[in-house]
DNA sequence: TAAAAAAATGAATCCAGTTTAAGAAATTAA
DNA sequence: TTAATTTCTTAAACTGGATTCATTTTTTTA
């Protein structure tokens, strides 16, 4: 039913047919449209996500009222604010659709239900935390040994498509920076 | 053998004294003086490091030739350089005790093995690697939205035992800023 | 008890990034 | 197609949180 999910996990853990009927059955399927929240602040984060199309962001609004954006998924990433999903209690985020998308949800009960059917998915579930904490570990030593410009242009070396994707204000916002500053960058020569 | 590693991972799963024979025999027992190094750039992480006592700090020399700090672990932490473990790629890191310490080692291969034999320990692990996730989540929140008195202040206030337990330095560079900054800070009145 | 390491303090300085503002360009809605 | 909205660019003035350098005091270690 959800190949690109399938394909996915089978990456990591191996499914039966029985094991991909099991699992379509536990999964909800959205389609949002731009702009539209999945959560936000006060509400609790309703489950883990896999996004099968589109991109979505994480941010919260900060004392001086701007939105700052802590964190892009994109097609075949999980996202969730895990605080407020495992720890049960609310939500200081916004998630939000950039793009039309289609998401999958887990919700907690559906994912012990699943894990006990098929427990190889613990596996799955466990590699792709090992691959958050990761991407985590690198992205604290990126901002601790680069100035915001470098930042910039360190990230687009990185993931040339994906700065063409979304608006140049939400990339300063997550990169930690004004539009404006990230508007001289590219001016610049390099 | 190991009461406080077994007493850690009982919050999370079930283990008979089977299994906890088994883990024993699974783990290398370390005993490391202040200031020795765990692991070095150029060198791959060889485990995974349960801290049974002490405290220990993951650094990296940055283009200014000073040490910055981007992890400490403490007692009933796991902790390494996962991008390099789990990769199989040399590490860019510094991992050092900064007191004496206990620590026990779980390479990779034992680490499969202790799976297979006590699957819980799967699950053990994800939610190890889920709390890492969340302190991650929340670091990059507090980074983004604070500047670095109101950082030090936060973590002061979070941690006050641990502040007292590292010298100043360290937990500076920890914070992004120089030793005179946070001797600054201090010498303020709130 | 000497030596080394860590913390405090003062003063001068600085520059990476913000702010403000206004116009151009691109996208979206209707 | 046009109007409305959103996004991006550019430029000039500014700023203040944090660094640097240099010296003294305190604490820790051998």
């Amino acid at each position: 039913m959800y190949p690109k999910l399938f394909t996915h996990i089978k990456k990591h853990v191996s499914l039966t047919d029985a094991d991909e009927a099991l699992i379509t059955n536990k999964l909800t399927l959205t389609k949002l449209r731009k702009k539209t929240f999945i959560l936000q602040p006060g509400k609790i984060c309703q489950g883990n996500y896999f996004i099968l199309k589109g991109c979505v962001r994480m941010y919260f609004v900060n004392k001086k009222l701007t939105e700052q954006i802590t964190q892009f998924g994109l097609e075949n990433w999980w996202l969730a604010d895990y605080d407020s999903l495992y720890n049960q209690k609310p939500s200081t985020y916004y998630l939000q659709a950039v793009e039309d998308c289609e998401l999958l949800l887990l919700t907690p009960q559906h994912e012990t239900e699943l894990i006990s059917a098929i427990p190889q998915l613990q596996t799955y579930f466990r590699n792709m935390f090992e691959k958050s904490v990761i991407a985590a570990q690198r992205r604290i030593h990126y901002i601790s040994s680069m100035n915001d410009e470098e930042l910039y242009r360190e990230f687009s070396r990185l993931f040339p498509e994906f700065i063409q994707r979304v608006p140049q204000y939400m990339l300063a916002s997550y990169l930690g920076f004004t539009p404006q500053f990230l508007s001289r960058i590219r001016a610049k020569k390099v």
